[in-house]
DNA sequence: CTGTTAGCGCGTTCAT
DNA sequence: ATGAACGCGCTAACAG
């Protein structure tokens, strides 16, 4: 492989020259510039990305940084991975993969030492997460996508959960909908403070008062078979209900079922709308579920962006930047027929 | 940060023999190495990645490429490739993913000259794939998830489909049935030669002989709604049939709908089992699916090592492994009635 | 505008 | 068993 060096002395000038002439470091003269950009050319000439690390104390390369989880990331992890490793080889920067073993700090300690990254994106991220007072001792820039509200003064990318929400409830009510239950996660993250739940607890509770709308919270878990259970007992116990938010994934499939078991038909007798699913889970199902889906190509955009903006110096002032989702309309959701009937007559 | 020089200064001795020490490359007498340890400990040196690299020239650092997929990668490629970073890590190995923006030679040579990885696993391989050329040109070890046909004398991890179809049906003639159908993958990519599809249909094939099974294939796309009404007409026009394989995760909603739809019930009515799933595909649905599912962690266990291997030189030969599937029992088969019935009366 | 040169931090050969 | 010195390929002061 052709080194700088070669470059240099086949052009007839010093290595710096091409150096300069390579990242406009410096002015070079436009009839050299373009002579060495030529043999650059002719010679396959590509800098070696440690060399130049080295040197240049930048390594050009990011961490993706994962807690261990408790077995199996959802549905939208993995676009979320991928699409942020592209955004960043489009930037020139590379991504490397860092899932924790264990809640290990003395791990990612040694990770930071080596001085690989130039920068990390946190996710999963939870309340008072342990690993960001681990980065801030270091100084290696860091974005956060998700909240941390013990965490202020952190940059951070996250769902707009209060607008998502928001248009949920408004979507159903042009719909006729009057009577709305909202499938939350599980009571244990909520109490948890998880930020997703909390936050669309507190968004369904102002937005249906808003609205005017009959609305109720159910938390779920998410073993199929004691949803469906569950979604039956919930039907008999309040009545009257038309349409349904579900932000619970895995609880859908027991929902489905719970629902078909009392026939009640999507979306005749009940509108189903799943909010921060994935374009996947969403459109698995039959019917096909409308749904908000997690923007996730403007997130990363967002967080990619942010973050090589840090590491360049650009600007390190807190950026905070809330996404809101994409609404896909597909087949789960009707008019309210009481409503229609109403209407017709 | 402390560097070397500092830790040698420390204890007064040389660099190289700090590095010595370290990597233990050549004897160092006992009460110096201990020291030297100790103090490289309480300064906290961490050898920097970077300028290990630039001299030793070995990165530590693979390279998972995925080519540009049409949108949407499967349920279980995220566990892969955050099981092939953690493997890798474990190892003293960095990931990066390079998730090519188009099929793009040039943008895999830009990659490949930089020389910033010692490795590459090859995932998402096709036939006749035109990146096992390109890596060839350069000198880099790599690794295939998967079979190329067209590319015989590499080095190769994959699922052992032979296996997984004789167990398969083994499994369904041990519950009594005696006539099965096989819902592969499309018929284009049968037609395209894509491995998986191509092998399960001879499996399927040589087994129905095997076992005396009557058995049938079908192909299927994956538009959900497509495949409910195929599968309507499918039980009427072959009667008789009480157990049903399935390779096509994405099929399974319009196939179970379709069944419920005939009012035939899982699993008293159809047993259904769906191989070369992912983990939470199967357990998504209700009833639950038994599966032959993909032994992530044996695949990228044998990956990763294979491919440290070669880097390191410890043997260059060409290796390849078939890994069998993980037989998951759960609530979507059951004994074949009309097979039942007769053994007790 | 351009060339010279000193590192970047570590591995490793060559001496001793 | 140990140290000195060189080199990896490139960037960025420091000089003109």
């Amino acid at each position: 492989m052709a080194t700088i060096k070669d470059v240099a002395s086949a052009v007839g000038v010093s290595v710096s020259t091409v150096s300069y002439a390579l990242n406009g470091t410096r002015p070079i003269s436009k009839a050299k510039k373009e002579l060495i950009l030529k043999t650059a050319q002719e010679l396959r000439f590509r800098p070696r990305a440690i060399a130049r690390s080295l040197a240049s104390k930048r390594t050009h390369i990011l961490a993706i940084l994962f807690p261990a989880l408790e077995r199996g990331l959802g549905l939208s992890e993995i676009d979320l991975i991928t699409q942020a490793a592209r955004d960043a080889l489009g930037r020139g920067y590379h991504m490397v993969i860092w899932t924790l073993q264990t809640d290990d700090e003395e791990e990612l300690r040694e990770l930071l030492a080596q001085e690989l990254v130039d920068g990390i994106v946190l996710m999963e991220i939870r309340n008072r997460d342990w690993r960001i007072p681990v980065l801030k001792e270091t100084d290696i820039p860091f974005i956060i996508l998700g909240r941390d509200e013990a965490a202020p003064g952190e940059s951070y990318i996250d769902v707009d959960f209060f607008d998502t929400m928001m248009r949920s409830i408004s979507y159903l009510k042009g719909l006729g909908h009057r009577q709305i239950d909202f499938i939350n996660q599980s009571e244990k993250s909520f109490r948890d403070g998880y930020g997703p739940v909390v936050r669309t607890h507190e968004a369904f509770e102002y937005f249906c008062g808003n609205f005017d709308i009959d609305g109720r919270e159910y938390f779920c878990g998410w073993e199929s078979e004691a949803v469906r259970s569950r979604t039956i007992s919930l039907l008999s116990e309040r009545q009257g209900t038309t349409a349904c938010i579900v932000m619970n994934d895995k609880a859908l499939p027991g929902i489905i079922a719970g629902l078909s078991g009392q026939r009640r038909r999507i979306p005749e007798d009940m509108s189903l709308v799943s909010i921060i699913s994935s374009a996947g889970a969403a459109s698995f199902f039959l019917p096909a579920l409308t749904s908000f889906e997690m923007d996730i190509d403007a997130m990363m955009e967002a967080a990619i962006s942010q973050l090589i903006a840090k590491i360049e110096g650009r600007y390190a002032e807190l950026s905070t930047r809330l996404i809101p989702c994409i609404l896909r309309e597909r087949d789960s959701t009707g008019m309210n027929m009481v409503t229609r009937d109403r209407m017709v007559s």
